[in-house]
RNA sequence: GGGUGAAUGCCGGAGCGGCCAAACGGGGCGGACUGUAAAUCCGCUGGCUUACGCCUACGGUGGUUCGAAUCCACCUUCGCCCA
C-alpha cells in the first residue's frame, strides 16, 4: 500500500456524512477503507445528451471524493443503457441505439468534467464506457463465468424485481431481468482492470450494488463497497428535478441558464439547507449560518443556493447574468432585463405583431385559445404594462431598450429582441 | 390453451342511447394575499373562433339507430382465474 498522502484530507465517508449524503453503505468500517485513497465509480446512464439536475447528486459525490484524494471513474452505461435499467421503473425503458449512445456518453461526461478533473495523475478522473467490455462478451462465457455465481432465488428476491413481479406493474422482461447482471459484472470488470473497490450510486443502486459485491467476492475473493445517495426529496411531495416545462437539464440549449437560476431560486423554504449541503461546495458551518434565516431572509440562502449551482454547471459569467437579471425582474422593477440568460428570440417588428402570437412563440402558450386565456385571466404582461386585450398588438415603438420582455405569471419571462 | 373482467381527457375516476367536450378528484396554469416561499381563497384547464357556431375526442374497425362514450360483431392490448 502507498505511504499516506503528506497533506492528510478529509475523509471522504464524513465529508459526505456531514452534509447528509449517505444513504447507505455496505461496510461498517467504510471510513478506515477510504483512508487510503482508493478508486471508486458511479455509473450514469446514456439516454439522453444532457444529465439533468437529478444526477447533481451522484457528480457531486464524485467530485468529493475528488477532492478526498481518491480516484474517480466516470462510468457512462453505454451497454445497459441499450437495453434500459428496470429498477423501480413501473414500466419497461425506451432501448437506444449504439450510436445515439455513444454520443450521449460523450456529451455527459463533458458536462461531468465541470465537476472532476479527468487526466492520468492519481486522482484524475477516468472514463469508462461498459460497451467496451460488455459488447465482446459472448453468451457462453456470461452464462458460464456470471451466470453460474449469481442465485435467481436472490435476484427475485430483490425489491426491484418483487415489485415488477406482483401487483398492477406491466410485469418484467428476460432482457431488463439481466440488467443487474450486466451493472453487477461491471463492478467486477472495474475491480480487475482499475482496482475499484468502491462503488456510489443513488438509493435506487442500491441492490444493483449489492449484487456487484457480491459477484467480485465470488469470482476473484475481492473485497468491495458501496455506498448510496439520498433520494433528493421535496417538501411539498412532488418529484425533485421536474418544473413546469419539463425536467430541469444542466444543457442551456434544453433548459435556459435563466430558468435554471430559477429553479433553485424557487425551492421550499425548508428544502434550502439540505439542498446547499447537497448541490454546493460552501462550507457546512456557512451553510448552518445560511439557513438559520427567518422568514424573507431566507431569500439570502435561496439565491446563495442558485447562485453557487448555476456557478459549478454554467460558469461565473452565466451565474452573475442569472442572478443580475432575476433581482431586475423582480425586486428592483427595473425592465432593462438584457442579460444573456433569459430565454429570448429574435422578432420582427416592423408590422405589429399580435400578443397572443407572442405568447405561442415564446412557447408560454401552445394554442391560440390557451393564449386568449392567459390575458384574459390577467396573466400576461408586456413589460411592466398588464395586457388585457385579446387583440392587443405590439409594434416597435413598445420596445424598451431595443427589447420587448413578455412575461406571464409572476415569474416566466421571455424577451424577444426586435431584427 | 380455457374462462372472465377491463380499455374514457395530463393522471385517477364517473358516465339512464339524445340534456356529454364528458361529473368528481388530483395535477397544471392564471389571479388575490405574501417573501419570486408555504398555507388559504377565486378563476381557467381539447382545437378553430370576438361571438353564434364548427371540428376533433371516450382502444381499433365495421354495424344497429333519426341519433352512440353508452347497444351488437370482430380485432388489439392489459388484468384476473383455471390448466
Amino acid at each position: 500500500m502507498a505511504a499516506a498522502p503528506p497533506d492528510p484530507l478529509p475523509n471522504l465517508h464524513a465529508v459526505l456524512h456531514s452534509r447528509g449524503l449517505v444513504a447507505q453503505c455496505t461496510d461498517e468500517r467504510i471510513e478506515d477503507r477510504l483512508a487510503q485513497p482508493v478508486t471508486c465509480y458511479c455509473g450514469f446512464d446514456p439516454t439522453a445528451d444532457s444529465l439533468h439536475v437529478g444526477s447533481l447528486v451522484p457528480i457531486m459525490g464524485l467530485a468529493h471524493a475528488q477532492r478526498c484524494g481518491h480516484r474517480p471513474l466516470v462510468l457512462v452505461g453505454g451497454a445497459t443503457g441499450l437495453i434500459g435499467d428496470p429498477s423501480f421503473k413501473t414500466d419497461a425503458r425506451q432501448m437506444l441505439d449504439e450510436t445515439t449512445v455513444r454520443t450521449n456518453a460523450a456529451a455527459i461526461a463533458d458536462q461531468i468534467g465541470r465537476f472532476i478533473t479527468f487526466g492520468d495523475g492519481p486522482a484524475d478522473a477516468a472514463l469508462v464506457n461498459n460497451l467496451d467490455w460488455i459488447g465482446p462478451l459472448t453468451w457462453i462465457e456470461v452464462l458460464r463465468d456470471v451466470g453460474s455465481r449469481v442465485s435467481v432465488n436472490r435476484m427475485i428476491g430483490m425489491e426491484s424485481v418483487k415489485q415488477r413481479m406482483t401487483g398492477d406493474g406491466a410485469g418484467i422482461s428476460y432482457l431488463e431481468f439481466s440488467y443487474m447482471i450486466l451493472q453487477a459484472y461491471d463492478f467486477v470488470h472495474l475491480f480487475r482492470v482499475h482496482g475499484c473497490t468502491v462503488q456510489l450510486g443513488g438509493q435506487d443502486q442500491w441492490g444493483n450494488i449489492v449484487m456487484g459485491i457480491e459477484l467480485g467476492r465470488k469470482m476473484h475473493d475481492a473485497d468491495l463497497a458501496g455506498l448510496t445517495f439520498p433520494l433528493v426529496t421535496k417538501a411539498d411531495g412532488t418529484k425533485f428535478g421536474k418544473s413546469e416545462s419539463g425536467n430541469v437539464w444542466l444543457d442551456p440549449k434544453r433548459t435556459p441558464v435563466f430558468d435554471f437560476f430559477q429553479f433553485w431560486r424557487n425551492v421550499d423554504d425548508t428544502d434550502v439547507g439540505r439542498y446547499l449541503r447537497f448541490f454546493t461546495f460552501l462550507p457546512v458551518e456557512q451553510i448552518e449560518q445560511l439557513e438559520q434565516a427567518e422568514g424573507a431572509a431566507i431569500n439570502e440562502a435561496k439565491v446563495t443556493l442558485a447562485y453557487e449551482i448555476t456557478k459549478l454547471v454554467h460558469g461565473t459569467e452565466e451565474a452573475d447574468n442569472a442572478r443580475d437579471s432575476a433581482s431586475r425582474a423582480f425586486s428592483t422593477g427595473g425592465v432593462d432585463v438584457t442579460g444573456e440568460s433569459i430565454p429570448s428570440a429574435p422578432i420582427d417588428l416592423t408590422e405589429p405583431v399580435g400578443v397572443i402570437e407572442l405568447l405561442k412563440q415564446s412557447g408560454f402558450a401552445s394554442s391560440n385559445g390557451e393564449a386568449r386565456r392567459l390575458i384574459q385571466g390577467g396573466g400576461v404582461r408586456v413589460g411592466e404594462t398588464k395586457v388585457d386585450d385579446i387583440a392587443a398588438t405590439v409594434s416597435a415603438d413598445d420596445a424598451e431598450q431595443g427589447h420587448v420582455l413578455l412575461r406571464v405569471g409572476k415569474k416566466k419571462l421571455f424577451r424577444f429582441d426586435p431584427a
